[in-house]
RNA sequence: UGACUUAUGGUGUAAUGGUAGCACUACAGAUUCUGGAUCUGUCUGUCUAGGUUCGAAUCCUAGUAAGUCAGCCA
């Protein structure tokens, strides 16, 4: 029999795995995976493809998701970033199934070393950072052992738990695995498993711990303790899979384990996704903050006017691979163009404004228009506009020498007010200096849309404002915020580069007066120009709208031929 | 010159030994009361060289290129 069905979206190289695993009924069938996160930033799109694989295995395949903070390094970690966090999981849809620290499992990691120590698999070495680093070799020259590789397990024990109490200072003691200072691969050359530090409280655990698990010990361990069976991170940490899959061969009790996979990170066009640049745009006042609404963080596209559908949009087009690419700044801003077209309702804004009279359309006469809310969707229904003599257009509207292509107002042409009428342009009136301050056209009184008239071929259509019926707004144009495609891999310094376009204000806008009841974060398609939502300083009384994203712009496009 | 990983149009991603497809971009055209959206079409691709096979983007070998790793960061 013929069917229609839509073929089969074909599974991501994780799915495939998950579903193999299933199949083998690897763990029981059980799936588990985590989101791990180190409180010590806000979240970004890069973490939203991490979010959006590590909650979507989960919720695909019956499994649970948890969130654990991976708070092992109390110098750079804080509660502030917690919460963040969580709101940012939760408004991208995602609820974990618990929330986890690393900080939890400090006893139970602590013993877990212990017991390390007593089998002989790890010992304290008491020499200096810099004496380390030299015999840990470099990738191309093996290492060689400390001195105190083969020390007593009684002494390394002692010493350990020395190195708790705040008797051993910050920086002369840390406890090893010994493993293979030989091995091709870095990570194996005996890694540091613990690390004093004396003078900084954790963020949740406050003095009670002075020596400090790192993340290779600390992750995968807690993976194990939570029952994890799918640990999926980035490329990175490839080179870390034996180190993470040996601590767990030394104390694996039962046939469960959990098995690291490592994904492509997301790389963007024309942005800087590191914490460490993103800081330094932050503190150099090169934005306004972690929420401006040109950086990539959640809380900037949020408040770009991204939604959470438009990154999940643009999450499900750029897949996950192993290949590590640079994926254009342009699709994310497709994803955006087609999440909002469906949704936002259509209003009336004149950014840049210029009058408009209808020299035969009777002074003082008012007239109630109907108007779709969405072309794009039957229910959004239709709303009122109030027409007058005297409207703003938009001053990129009308030419008074225009080219054969220019579509739009310029005398002795006609063009269509949307859902008004059809007008003849009759000509303008300059300042002294040769500035446009008035366009005078005539309408035709049988072309209101609805009317047979109105079904005239007319080539441009614009959109207009009342001057009778306006609110003013502060409106902000955003563009990408680099004049490069790869900031990072520029030699010059990355914020040299940073596009002197990517904000202009501009202030005296006109909006459709309702705008100004509605709340923060109200997203808008303002007709034929863009999309646009309501800044959260926005009032009232100072309306500000921020644009997410501009329509396509064919015209622009003709214009530079 | 070590280990690990990767390589499919400009970009991202499918094809799981059997017709190289999709999306974005670009470019045409149709259509449109948004120069938006929608629809149609066009351009452009399996890193190289060997091998296995009736048949290779896919498996093997070698090469080339790229990424990651030498924090008491995660």
């Amino acid at each position: 029999m013929d069917s229609v069905e839509a073929p089969k979206k074909s599974l991501n190289f994780i799915e495939a795995m998950v579903e193999q695993d299933l199949r083998d009924g690897l763990n029981n069938g059980r799936i588990q995976t985590r989101f791990p996160p180190e409180p010590n930033g806000y979240l970004h799109i890069g973490h939203a493809k991490a979010i959006c694989i590590d909650f979507g295995i989960a919720e695909k395949y019956n499994g649970i998701c948890n969130l654990r903070f991976d708070d092992t390094n109390p110098l750079k970690e804080d509660v502030e970033y917690v919460d963040s966090i969580m709101e940012d999981i939760q408004w991208l849809g995602y609820q974990w199934e618990n929330v986890y620290y690393a900080s939890d499992y400090f006893q139970q990691l602590w013993d877990l070393a212990e017991k390390f120590i007593l089998d002989g698999k790890a010992y304290v070495d008491e020499q200096s950072s810099e004496e380390i680093a030299k015999q840990k070799g470099t990738p191309t020259v093996p290492g060689t052992e400390s001195p105190y590789r083969n020390r007593p397990i009684k002494e390394s024990l002692e010493l350990f738990r020395k190195m708790n109490t705040g008797e051993i200072p910050e920086g002369k003691m840390v406890l090893r695995a010994k493993i293979d200072m030989t091995s091709p691969n870095m990570h194996m050359r005996d890694p540091i498993m613990y690390r004093v530090i004396t003078d900084h409280p954790h963020h949740r655990t406050g003095w009670t711990w002075k020596a400090y698990p790192m993340y290779d010990f600390a992750h995968g361990q807690s993976d194990y303790f939570e029952g994890v069976t799918h640990s999926l991170c980035t490329l990175e940490f490839e080179v870390h899979r034996p180190l993470y899959d040996w601590f767990i061969d030394q104390f694996q009790e039962t046939d469960y384990r959990p098995r690291q996979t490592e994904f492509n990170r997301l790389n963007l066009t024309y942005t800087v996704m590191s914490k460490r640049r993103m800081l330094q745009l932050v503190e150099d006042g090169l934005v306004s903050g972690w929420d401006d609404p040109r950086m990539p963080t959640l809380c900037g596209l949020r408040r770009r006017g991204y939604t959470p559908e438009a990154i999940h949009n643009f999450i499900d087009k750029i897949g996950y691979t192993k290949y590590d690419g640079i994926n254009d700044y342009g699709l994310l801003e497709h994803a955006v163009r087609e999440t909002l077209n469906k949704t936002a309702t259509r209003v009336n804004a004149v950014l840049d404004p210029v009058k408009l009279i209808i020299t035969n359309y009777p002074e003082g006469q008012v007239e109630t228009l109907q108007t779709e809310n969405n072309p794009e969707d039957e229910q959004a229904g239709i709303r009122e506009i109030l027409f007058s003599r005297e409207l703003y257009i938009e001053r990129d509207d009308f030419m008074e020498d225009a080219p054969k292509k220019f579509f739009r107002m310029t005398p002795g042409k006609e063009v269509r007010l949307k859902s008004a009428y059809i007008v003849m342009c009759t000509g303008c009136k300059k300042d002294e200096e040769g500035n446009i301050v008035e366009i005078y056209c005539e309408y035709d009184p049988n072309t209101k849309s609805g009317m047979p008239d109105a079904n005239r071929r007319v080539k441009g259509t614009l959109h207009w404002l009342s001057t009778e019926n306006v609110v003013e707004a502060e409106v902000r144009l955003y563009d990408r915020l680099f004049i490069v495609e790869n900031p990072t891999a520029d030699e010059r310094d990355f914020r040299e580069l940073i596009n002197p376009d990517s904000l202009k204000v501009l202030t005296g806008c006109f909006v459709e007066p309702w705008l100004k009841n509605e709340p923060a974060l109200s997203y808008f398609q303002f007709q034929r120009v863009g999309y646009f939502n309501i800044d959260p300083d926005s009032s009232a009384e100072k309306l500000i709208f921020n644009r997410t994203v501009s329509l396509k712009d064919s015209w622009a496009k003709e214009k530079r031929k």
